[in-house]
DNA sequence: CAGTATCCTGTCCGATACTG
DNA sequence: CAGTATCGGACAGGATACTG
């Protein structure tokens, strides 16, 4: 997978993925996205935002790889947005996002969720370390500068890897 | 763990995690947060956003009960913003958008990476059903109305929950 | 140090009108 | 149907000044 995303070398992953997904409306039509859905009318629809911003929201998507626009029919030319492999790979991320606020809920009080389209089973996702099965939210996982931080963030990082802020 | 995110019943859980990670100054905070961080000119030193601003800031942070505001000196009053357990409960959030973004960086190329304390091994992590341990983001995972979902959101999923895009 | 208050600019965003 | 163009209000957010 090729980084489509424009931003400059050593900056924050975080900052880096909030410039992509960090608007509101932009989740809600990648959300849309991942639904099936793939032409203009039916995001305005669904989402109900004004055509002006959904044009600017659907050229920043395209714009940074997430997306890519499609003709579908010509005279008059008519497009269809389809998600990329780079935004394909979004999906965990929302995954996560929802099940923050789910965990929160009783499962009767969900008004969306996670299925395996197998089973037809709720899921309930976790985000773990592939190496142990262990939930990321276990204090002994921390984050810390990598071999590319620059300065600023060598320098914060340094020598507090690991004081971490309690966890209990 | 009690929901102290206020939002009207029946709402896609998308949206009320957007409300409450969707503004980019906030995920910095809750960064630094789960750095260890606490104090107002922490923040303000690491992240670079004006006082004002982050005044805002942490103040709907404790609104939502993702923080909490405690005084560690009196004469003159200071105080310290800790993470409850709602927000501690985000890490999954910040650790999955991060990994976005890195998975698209070769190793050498990423600036902060998420590392296992016990042993400082990079983690790679994954968003996975624990039922089976597969990737969420395997076709047959998608999202589905919920039981508390209300009429559009039912509506719109209505028949489709089997139409998918094609994933390749 | 930890904010509060005010001003100012840019941008988000809906509303509306228009086009092929 | 799938947008583009323009307007105007609300608000994000930096800069600055002020407080105990």
């Amino acid at each position: 997978m090729t980084a489509h995303v424009r931003v400059e070398d050593r900056e924050c992953p975080l900052s880096t993925t909030m410039a992509v997904v960090g608007e509101w409306w932009t989740v809600l039509i990648l959300h849309d996205c991942f639904d099936g859905f793939t032409r203009f009318d039916q995001f305005q629809a669904n989402i109900g935002l004004s055509s002006s911003m959904l044009t600017a929201r659907l050229r920043t998507l395209v714009e940074n790889g997430i997306l890519t626009k499609r003709p579908y029919r010509e005279r008059p030319v008519r497009h269809e947005y389809l998600l990329t492999e780079l935004g394909r790979s979004l999906r965990p991320v929302l995954v996560a996002m929802a099940a923050w606020r789910n965990a929160q809920l009783a499962p009767e009080e969900r008004a969306m969720i996670l299925v395996d389209t197998g089973t037809g089973r709720e899921v309930e996702p976790a985000v773990i370390d592939p190496e142990t099965g262990r939930h990321v939210a276990d204090p002994r996982y921390a984050f810390a500068a990598g071999p590319a931080a620059g300065e600023p963030m060598r320098s914060r990082y340094a020598g507090r890897e690991r004081q971490l802020a309690p966890e209990s």
